[in-house]
DNA sequence: TTTCCTGCAAAATGTTTGCAAGGCA
DNA sequence: TGCCTTGCAAACATTTTGCAGGAAA
């Protein structure tokens, strides 16, 4: 697909997603410009609202914002984790990197783990008769500047 | 039945959970009996609305559910897992399993993946520098039933 | 009879939708 | 000039909080 390109080709991230919207006849506005440019340089996976900080729309409605990010995932552009407090985060889909995240808790800072173990799961699902198997994987904790004076939370212990 | 015992003392979630409660001077109503009923039987995990079905509280107001589900998870009985959309489904927490769950995406029905792969994940993030780790590892997919008719899904793919 | 729990109302959050006006191509 | 995008308002779903009355122990 669309991502797939960027690997044969040497496109930037922002390239491949531009091309995509301009095939599909879709336009590049200045907020959508603003929010790709965001994400082609994001080291972490972003809520939409830092993703608008980020982006110096302060001006500009999170629905614009939110709309932008759907459209980036049509195009498979884009993907999401779900924190467990059900807060979702956003990140570019790169072709080359498969990896989960260790995400603080606290600062939601997250650094990448870059190993993935889910293939197994979901070969086990698919032998349960599932299709269109995907996976989240995503470890929680407390980073080191996090660490002061905190209880273990409830979701803790139950690895 | 046998799962549902306690390892050690053989008593059964019910039991440990009234137990848990009484000893905070915490009382037994009958809508925190009927919640624990609906979660000690419940073969998978459950939305909040649909735990206040089984456990035939229609007149009950979901914020007692919550409070409730909250309370028990304040005793480390209860655990919750969030789906991509970001809804909690809650399951009663057994020191003898730990596992996670491959959940059909539109039919929320669950099932079992008796495999754990997440010890490797947390060594890493501890590695880090992270503590009071924790992980969420859930598998989504459609089960054989929903199969039928459906687009692949903005989330799907991206193993 | 203490104080924990519940119901009701309302708020907080995060996200989506409808519609008319605005602006890329 | 088309029609894609935006802004605004409002809807939405889920979960949380405040407060007064009701009920376990």
């Amino acid at each position: 697909m669309c991502a797939e390109a960027d690997r044969q080709t040497g496109r930037s991230w922002t390239d491949v997603a531009e091309a995509a919207f301009r095939r599909n006849g879709q336009r590049m506005t200045q907020p959508r410009k603003a929010v790709m440019g965001v994400l082609a340089v994001a080291s972490q996976p972003l809520k939409a609202e830092e993703i608008r900080r980020r982006a110096g729309l302060a001006e500009t409605d999170l629905v614009t914002v939110y709309r932008n990010l759907e459209a980036l995932r049509e195009h498979n552009l884009l993907q999401g984790i779900v924190l467990e407090d059900g807060v979702q985060l956003f990140e570019a889909v790169r072709p080359d990197r498969h990896f989960h995240h260790i995400v603080c808790r606290r600062c939601h800072r997250a650094e990448p783990l870059e190993i993935c173990t889910g293939h197994e799961l979901e070969e086990r699902a698919a032998a349960l008769g599932f299709t269109n198997v995907s996976h989240v994987i995503e470890v929680f904790g407390l980073c080191r500047k996090c660490h002061a004076g905190r209880d273990s939370g409830q979701w803790g212990g139950a690895s």
